[in-house]
DNA sequence: ACGGAGGCTGAGAGGAACCTGAAGCCCCCT
DNA sequence: AGGGGGCTTCAGGTTCCTCTCAGCCTCCGT
């Protein structure tokens, strides 16, 4: 399953990319809209994310450029708040789905699965994560650490998400804002840190280990 | 199973393929008459949904045309309420059921289904839902726990068929809102607060559990 | 050993999310 | 008309999250 992300905002295209490469696609990331059209001519991608405000060539003239060529790749569009552009121009050039900025990045991912289900193509992966004697089941939200649950809150289970879907890599304080809290959070970093530190409590300590200067990792194997 | 969606509206025409592709449908989207005719006379699919007003060929012309061709794939219509358009006529056209704006999701489905066995495929999976002492009969919108039966309002027995759904899942407010009231329902979300409460009431307190910022989820078995 | 940057964590204010009883409305049945 | 049931809205109360803050700790370079 392959993915295209067109999308100039370079932060936001990689935060993208990584997390739906955790999810187990390949991703394909390009920054300006002319190429994003050629990329996407080629007919090896299974889903286009495509940003509207792009250089070069806007989102809807790509995506429109694609349907007049007969492309009917799914086209997820990413629209920006102020609402000066309209959802309903893009679904009208072809797109299959919107997504207003600042969107949060679960629904993104399920935004994507619902996309590529509809074309029948199955959603890719199991949405339970086992890691271990960790157990994170998505689809209902719940954590068992060896035989006996563990209860989250909301915003634990989402950073806990956050690692578990790339276990034993390194993840970043700043990707973890931006995944759990909206792109555009503006608080206090630390709020980070606030909830690694209950997990260790609630989980185990040692579990989520920190890279100083880099972010957490999920531990592996004892 | 595969559907196609005739119909101008991006709005709805993409809140029924969510839904729907929920309910385990394979589903297609098109936007006006024309290439809606084209599609559907490919054969592939196993029933159309069908707009009155499109652009470029309307509803009831599409409907004809099919018919005329020899195709016998169930049609479902969808009218506007204000009476401008006529069932019977859509009915005359061909088609084999038809629903008035604005409708919402249960009946729908219902419909779906309904247009389904008719053809003598079988609407798709078990109406019958067992999860512990819990026993929820779609088709005949029954609901037993243990021995005893027990009476659910119209809303209510559809709210409790969303959980049952998907059971162990998380299923949020707003899916719930989406699938149970009417797509364009703007009232209180906390309506659906009312009916889970009334629910546990009527079932058993612990059956539905809250998960906070997610949704609701039906308890799996102790 | 020392200082500083980065990281950890307990406490608490504030508020978001949720629950539920009550009451109005509407439709249908009698 | 009247009554009843179901649907919806509303508001008060409760629970418990979320986020901030401040002080302390740890690591690392000098």
């Amino acid at each position: 399953m392959r993915l295209l992300i067109v999308e100039d905002e370079k932060r936001l295209a990689l935060s993208l990319a990584r997390g739906l490469t955790a999810e187990g696609y390949a991703v394909d990331v390009v920054h300006d809209g002319l190429e994003g059209l050629h990329r996407a001519s080629e007919g090896v991608h299974d889903l286009v994310i495509l940003d509207i405000m792009l250089p070069g060539l806007n989102g809807y003239r790509v995506c429109a450029a694609l349907r007049a060529a007969g492309h009917d790749v799914p086209i997820l569009m990413l629209t920006a708040k102020d609402g000066e552009y309209d959802e309903a121009e893009g679904l009208d050039t072809g797109a299959d789905d919107y997504l207003t900025k600042p969107f949060s990045y679960v629904v993104l991912v399920a935004r994507v699965k619902a996309l590529l289900r509809r074309r029948g193509q199955g959603g890719g992966g199991s949405p339970v994560h086992v890691h271990g004697d960790l157990k994170v089941d998505t689809a209902a939200r719940r954590v068992f650490l060896g035989e006996s649950e563990i209860a989250l809150t909301a915003k634990e289970f989402s950073v806990l998400e956050q690692l578990v879907l790339r276990p034993g890599e390194v993840v970043s304080k700043s990707e973890i804002l931006e995944h759990v809290w909206d792109f555009a959070y503006d608080g206090d970093p630390n709020i980070v840190e606030v909830y690694v530190s209950t997990l260790r409590r609630k989980l185990r300590p040692g579990l989520i280990r920190t890279v100083r200067g880099a972010g957490y990792r999920l531990e592996t194997a004892p």
